[in-house]
DNA sequence: AACGTTCTTGACCGAATGGTCAAGTACTCG
DNA sequence: CGAGTACTTGACCATTCGGTCAAGAACGTT
């Protein structure tokens, strides 16, 4: 569902997605449902729907956007770190803190891996970061710092 | 629910848990209707009824029992062995062996841990099996093969 | 065969759910 | 200020859900 959307509009859909991953986080997916979302939030129905096409696409673009953030979190902190082995241990670290910070997301990520219908959008960024890895592990194969191994199955592993 | 059960009786209980099982560590507990449940058994609604007064009691059911299954399994694994850090170890072993063998109650087990109703019921097998381990470290440290330490914490650690 | 008990059927019910929509309100911008 | 667009309301709908129940089938016992 794209729509244009004014400050005010970006303002509310924050504010739903931000509510309704607590509420899935608290107290599951199924059980929380719109009307509940949106009681709490003290506004009517229609207001969802304005913003998200279904209760399905609720999820699935909570799931993208915290990917993204945790992604742009670990690009960060790898900055321009040159040692390929420390890129990695950096973003693992940066990992490990993310999720501290943000419990409620690990729990929806439990969810949907075990879901059929949301596993495909955690397994793209899945994908992507078996990619990552897999370069910088290349990248110190090549530099002689690890032993020269399958890169894409060590990468799996981490 | 407790009813008199023929021979008859017994089996049906045992299908429907079992099928039951299956189908919630397959596809979720929510997601999974009464309706479905019944229906690729093909039976009647009634039939679920007369076994359980509820869904929700028919997990609970299967988490006892269950449970009551695996506990079978690491007192049989212990045995006689007189050895109380043996003991913990095989203990260990069979636990794992159990669920490698019963993957869906793992998934279960998961699901029921992050669910208020359900978790009560676990906790109670749980604390048990703290009680247990507690009891075996309590005889390792009076045997001295163990530093002397609170045997609570331990158990709980493990 | 006749009787009581266990088991099964499936139509039915009220409540809840995800989703729609016509109508109205609040902003924005010329 | 007027008009167009972004946003909001909440009654409404179809469907599904957990659960009930009157009726009957199957079985064990004598």
């Amino acid at each position: 569902m794209r729509r244009k959307l004014t400050q005010r509009g970006k303002d509310r859909r924050r504010q739903l997605m931000d509510h309704a991953a607590e509420l899935f986080a608290e107290r599951g997916y199924h059980p929380t449902s719109v009307a509940d979302i949106v009681e709490s939030l003290r506004v009517g129905k229609g207001v969802f729907y304005w913003y998200f096409s279904s209760k399905e696409e609720l999820l699935a673009e909570i799931l993208r956007e915290s990917q993204q953030d945790l992604r742009r979190r670990q690009q960060q902190a790898i900055g321009d770190e040159p040692n390929p082995v420390v890129r990695i241990e950096l973003g693992i670290r940066a990992t490990i803190e993310w999720f501290l910070e943000h419990r409620k997301y690990f729990t929806l990520f439990q969810f949907a891996a075990s879901d059929e219908r949301f596993a495909p959008v955690l397994r793209r960024n899945h994908d992507v970061a078996i990619a990552d890895a897999a370069r910088h592990i290349k990248e110190a194969i090549v530099d002689g710092l690890i032993a020269d191994q399958n890169p894409e199955m060590l990468a799996e592993a981490i």
